[in-house]
Formats: C-alpha cells, sequence, structure tokens
DNA sequence: AGAAAGGGAGAACGTGCGTTCTCCACGCTG
DNA sequence: CAGCGTGGAGAACGCACGTTCTCCCTTTCT
C-alpha cells in the first residue's frame, strides 16, 4: 500500500469515527482498526493526533462546501439559488449518521483547549458566510441578509443535530423565504 | 462545612471550569482545588463526575432560562418582548468569559458517548423552545414563528460562541423583527 | 543467495485521571 | 481522660490512551 492510498484510508477512518463518536473518545488504535494502517504509518504520516484531526477538518471542509456548491449550481435563479442551500441543508439532516456539525461540534470538544481547532472551526464557518455573502449579492440583494441566513442555518444544523430531525432545515427555509421577500421590496 | 454550602461550592466550581475548559479537561482534582471541597467529600455528594456533570447542567438549566425570564419580564407589550429575548442574548454574549452555548457545548462533547447528556440537551432546548412557544402565542402570532425565531437564537448562540462576537444578537434580532412583521400580516 | 531497508503486529512506556484507600487531626461522649 | 467517629490531605490503584520500541517478515538490489 503505497503512502497516498494509506493516507487516504486513515482519513476516511477518521472522518468516519471523529464525526460519529467525537474526537476524545477515539484512540489512534481505532484508526489503526478501522483503516487497517498500523501505528507506526499512521505516525509516519502524522507525528500527532492532533494533525491527524487537522487533517481531518480541513479535507471534510473543502468536501462539505464542495458538496453544497453543487447542489446550489443546480437552480440558475440567484433567489432559488439562496433557497437551494436550505435543500440542500436538509438533505444533508438526512443522511445515515448524521449527528450535527463536524466544526460545531469540535468547538464544543476542543474549542477551549485547542487554538487550532478554533481557529480551523472560525475558517470553515467564515467560508461559509462568504459563500451566502456571494450568493446575496448574485441575487442583488442588501448585504445584511446574509448574516441573517448564516444563522438561520447554523440554527438549522445545531438543531437538527439535538433533535435528530431535518425539520429544522424546511423551517429556516421558510423564514429565508420570508427574509428574502423582505430584503426585495 | 456543612453538605448543603459544600455541593453548592463544588457546583460553583464545576460550573466554571466546565463551562470554560469544557467538560474533559477538568479532572475531579480540579473541582477540588477550586472549590475547596476534599475528594471525599465530593464522593459523598456525587458518587461519579458523571452525575456531578449532571447537577451542572440542570442548575445552568434553571438559572439560564430564569435570568432571560427576568429580562423578558422587563418588558409589557408582547411583541417587544420577543425582541427581549435577542437584547438579553446580547448581554450574555457581553459577559466576560461567554464561551457560547453550554449545552451545545456539552453535545459536541459528550452527546455521542453520554445518553443522559443528550436527554438534558434535548430537555434544556426543548423548554428554551416552548418558552418562544408562549411569547408568541401571547402575542397573537402564528405558532410557526416560533420556530423560526428558535433557530435564530440557535445560530446567534452558536455564532457568538465561535467568533466572540455580540453581532450575531443584533443580526438575528434584526431578522426576528422582520419575521414577526412579516407573521403579522 | 545474501544483505539491507521498510513495514506490520503488538508489546511497552509514560502520563493523566477517575476513584478508592490510608493515615492523621479534631471534636464529641462516657 | 480514653475512645470513637467524622472529615481532610494526599498517596495509591487501575485503566485508558498517545506515543515509541522490539521483533520479525517481506521485498528488493547486487
Amino acid at each position: 500500500m503505497d503512502s497516498a492510498t494509506a493516507r487516504e484510508q486513515a482519513l476516511d477512518a477518521a472522518e468516519e469515527l471523529f464525526y460519529g463518536r467525537g474526537i476524545q473518545s477515539v484512540g489512534m488504535d481505532d484508526i489503526r482498526g478501522a483503516s487497517g494502517v498500523s501505528l507506526k504509518r499512521l505516525y509516519q504520516l502524522f507525528p500527532a493526533k492532533e494533525q491527524l484531526v487537522e487533517a481531518y477538518l480541513e479535507r471534510r471542509d473543502v468536501l462539505w462546501r464542495g458538496r453544497l456548491a453543487e447542489h446550489v449550481e443546480g437552480s440558475t435563479d440567484p433567489e432559488e439559488r439562496i433557497l437551494a442551500v436550505f435543500d440542500w441543508l436538509e438533505s444533508w439532516f438526512g443522511e445515515d449518521g448524521f449527528r450535527g456539525c463536524a466544526w460545531i461540534n469540535s468547538y464544543g470538544e476542543l474549542g477551549a483547549t485547542s487554538a487550532r481547532v478554533t481557529a480551523q472551526v472560525q475558517a470553515h464557518k467564515g467560508a461559509f458566510r462568504q459563500y451566502l455573502d456571494g450568493l446575496v449579492a448574485d441575487a442583488g440583494l442588501p448585504g445584511a441578509l446574509a448574516g441573517q441566513l448564516f444563522l438561520l442555518a447554523e440554527g438549522a444544523m445545531v438543531t437538527a443535530g439535538i433533535t435528530g430531525s431535518t425539520a429544522p432545515a424546511r423551517e429556516a427555509r421558510e423564514a429565508a423565504r420570508l427574509l428574502l421577500r423582505a430584503a426585495a421590496l
């Protein structure tokens, strides 16, 4: 097995375990068991667990935003594209094993002790926020709307995680629709 | 020192440390050091750390909702009372040592491993949600509005915690005001 | 074929921490 | 004053886990 695929398999296992069970409750030995990558190899690829955590969050960030953007591309009308964000949230919430937002959860777990994790969470949320800024600007709507949509999306993620329901996505979508209409006046 | 005050001091220390540094990174010995309650006593009062955590979340739940309700009582107009929720959030976000919502953080830390913590988080959020239901009903507004306000509040808490800014409270307030106006039509 | 380098399995090491135990000082009862 | 029980300080215990080490096998190069 070459290094690149070992790295991928390690990250696959890290993603499944860290997201599903929390970071602190997953040991490096669990990663080895789930990935088939030996401890020696793991520590060659990631000199410490913290770096594996960082790589996990970074890879997931790219993937998550990519999936969102891909779904939004399916619509052409600027206002439809904004609402498509909430439609995508709903399908995400409904996925097997959904357990809330990985970054919000990571912040709760490690925000107080790891400055690097905090920085990654801030970067991820900042990027999502900027993405919304872009959608709002493309629709010719006032910039303040983006912040409100962002809060709705964050609230929906957190609530869907805690309650295990997809309903928050639809509630957020409806609120977003009303705010959009209000902003368009 | 009698048992009741020892219990209070232990909970005071637990609240400060658990909230400020996360639950898992605080040891029972840290609680002892901060509270002045001996380990023997601590384990008499709380047979295991998990029970101390539960007591911490429970006491904070009562306190948090009490403080919110007290602030809302300051307004009489039903719609003002709804907006007062967001004003209170802003003052909470601005407090020294604010580090996000204790329940959202606890869910991120322990939601995957402790069913009891998950249940407490769900109960707390459910109670907050019901409180909003009541305010909305008192204002004669449609029930669906409460869910939207709830999402805005949750989004504001999470975002204020991650970014360390109080601005999300004002953004959420403004969005709430627009939704209120839309619902009143 | 033989040597050397790399990798896997898993033991070993060190530390942190939840929990319990030991020992001692202090106050109360006969 | 002797004895006894309560509580405090902190050592001790057991375990989990991050990290490293040992040992052996395989592969490759000459």
